[in-house]
RNA sequence: CGGGGUGUAGCGCAGUCCGGUUAGCGCACCUGCUUUGGGAGCAGGGGGUCCCAGGUUCGAAUCCUGGUACCCCGACCA
């Protein structure tokens, strides 16, 4: 039995825990020899491949395209927006030598004093700064806009605190940075991008999120406005899944980046940035993993269909494997991606253990008694369901069954959330409810003041200010003050 | 950067308080036989700078001093 790996995968002591333990035993990922960076292994990067492919036509589809901008950023750059420097000053790592050199006793390296740079270089923790300064010489006149670019890459934030996936040192990501003519088309462009990600968390990664707007305080440094998709994961904490800025002429004006409007006035070019990264598998995990293991939605599971045969000799092996290559070749015909695993040094068990494990959204597996009675044995991860059905028909079954899979892990974190957010009127019943994992709508004063001390007294933070829901006034929680709306409050990674 | 904890085989750990044969256990690995419908059983086998440096001692994984790495909780953050 799998004695050790369910003691382990817990969640009972420590939610924590148990998630690192599952990115570990999963095979997603590993910490590596670099402080707080991460090891992205095979079988995690397949599902991160299958994101970037899917969010990359939604950029195309919307008329972006990919371009790539150096990893180094002159110290200069930094500087150049002063809100911009605030937030990310604190976490960058450093360039400052060029060159290495045998050290005196000639057992290793040191770094060369004669090679310091004259001018520090700033490994990205994000790429505005680059871009902009780019973007001055591609833009003379409105005609050149809009500039609709996205890179996949990967930056740097030296955190002072890691963990697997949801915030590690390097992370990779997609930054998209857009430049305008005018302020609405900026804007309309900054919406329309949430709205893509929202698109993307609930219909691919079966993640119901809350778009909303950024207070100033939780705002990314430089931005005018940050809209966000939040999340719930399965401890009621808040997880940030994708953001996306509307910059205003911030790094316009900060990069000098003019041209002639259509009336012969110079401007400054409008902006936006938006990106997702690698967190998201840390989202997909936390969202709908059990102590089974991963529990992938379909339309982003590496594996969508393992089957496993079972057998007591070659002959019979041969016979499972000449009956379900028909399936396999089927299946692959109609695009899902199946697995047959035929590997004769683990037994079935082990197989049933490890795919569930895996987060493998349908299993199926064929014995002597199907091959008798012309069945299969279907079973399915997100309920743990199994029967034994026909084999005639079952590439149609299993289609059906993948598309079910997906709107039911949708479904099941929809209604986990629905019970989770509450709405709460007096500042104990905030702390109270807010203990037992939920989110809160609650009335705020709009002041930083009150934002403060509630985020220093309960460690809650507000997640945004929804983009739907109630808006009557009411009063402020903390302060009793007039309060224009709920906002969303929440713990959060 | 503060508070706590841990470094012993690939992984997970016991042994440390109270120094004493050849450093042990589970998983994994290798060989053989039997097995295969929920992480197989039996038998045999291989694998160790006990985090590093120095000290105490007849003798150190164990005691002392210094260092270092990692983890957890805060502050910080996508």
């Amino acid at each position: 039995m799998a004695k050790e790996l369910k003691e382990l995968t817990k969640r009972s002591d420590n939610y924590s825990q148990w998630y690192q333990d599952l990115v570990i035993k999963a095979d997603l990922a590993e910490n590596s020899a670099v402080r707080g960076c991460m090891v992205i292994k095979p079988y995690g990067y397949a599902i991160w491949e299958k994101m970037q492919r899917i969010l990359d036509d939604k950029f195309k589809e919307t008329g972006h395209v990919n371009a790539y901008f150096p990893l180094l950023i002159p110290k200069s750059f930094l500087s150049k927006e002063a809100e911009h420097v605030e937030g990310f000053a604190k976490e960058c790592a450093v360039v400052t030598h060029y060159r290495l050199r045998m050290n005196a006793d000639k057992t290793g390296v040191e770094v060369d004093p004669n090679a310091k740079l004259e001018e520090e270089l700033i490994i990205r923790p994000t790429s505005e700064t680059i871009i902009w300064n780019t973007y001055r010489n591609w833009i003379q006149s409105y005609r050149d806009l809009p500039i609709l670019c996205n890179q996949w890459a990967n930056v740097m934030r030296w955190e002072m605190r890691t963990r697997l996936f949801l915030r590690t040192a390097e992370f990779l990501w997609q930054e998209g940075h857009t430049a305008h003519a005018t302020k609405e088309e900026a804007e309309q462009e900054a919406r329309m991008i949430q709205d893509l990600y929202a698109d993307f968390a609930e219909n691919y990664m079966a993640m119901p999120v809350i778009k909303g707007v950024k207070t100033v305080s939780e705002r990314f440094a430089g931005a005018v406005d940050t809209f966000t998709i939040e999340a719930m994961m399965q401890d009621g904490k808040a997880l940030q899944a994708g953001t996306s800025h509307f910059l205003g002429q911030n790094f316009g004006k900060a990069f000098d980046v003019t041209f002639i409007d259509k009336n012969g006035k110079t401007e400054y070019a409008w902006a936006t940035s938006w990106g997702v990264s690698t967190r998201l598998i840390g989202a997909l995990i936390m969202a709908h993993s059990d102590d089974n293991g991963l529990v992938l939605p379909p339309h982003l599971a590496p594996i969508q269909v393992v089957i496993v045969p079972i057998y007591r000799n070659e002959e019979q092996l041969g016979r499972i494997s000449a009956k379900v290559s028909g399936l396999v070749a089927n299946l692959k015909k109609v695009g899902v991606s199946v697995k047959y695993d035929d590997s004769d040094n683990k037994k079935p068990g082990w197989k049933f253990a490890e795919y569930e494990l895996k987060g493998v959204p349908v299993r199926l597996a064929m014995g002597g008694r199907d091959l008798e009675n012309n069945t299969i044995e279907v079973m399915r991860r997100d309920t743990l369901e199994k029967e034994t059905v026909s084999f005639e028909g079952i590439e149609e079954r299993v289609q059906a069954l993948l598309a079910e899979i997906q709107k039911n892990i949708y479904q099941k974190a929809y209604d986990y959330r629905a019970v989770h957010i509450v709405e709460a009127d007096t500042y104990d019943d905030f702390k109270a409810k807010l203990d037992e994992g939920n989110f809160i709508l609650a009335h705020w004063d709009g002041t930083l003041e009150t934002e403060e001390q509630i985020k220093d007294e309960t460690k809650a933070t507000i997640r945004c200010i929804p983009a739907e829901g109630d808006t009557t006034p009411g009063k402020c929680i903390l302060t009793g003050k007039p309060s224009a709306r709920r906002v969303l409050f929440a713990r959060s990674y």
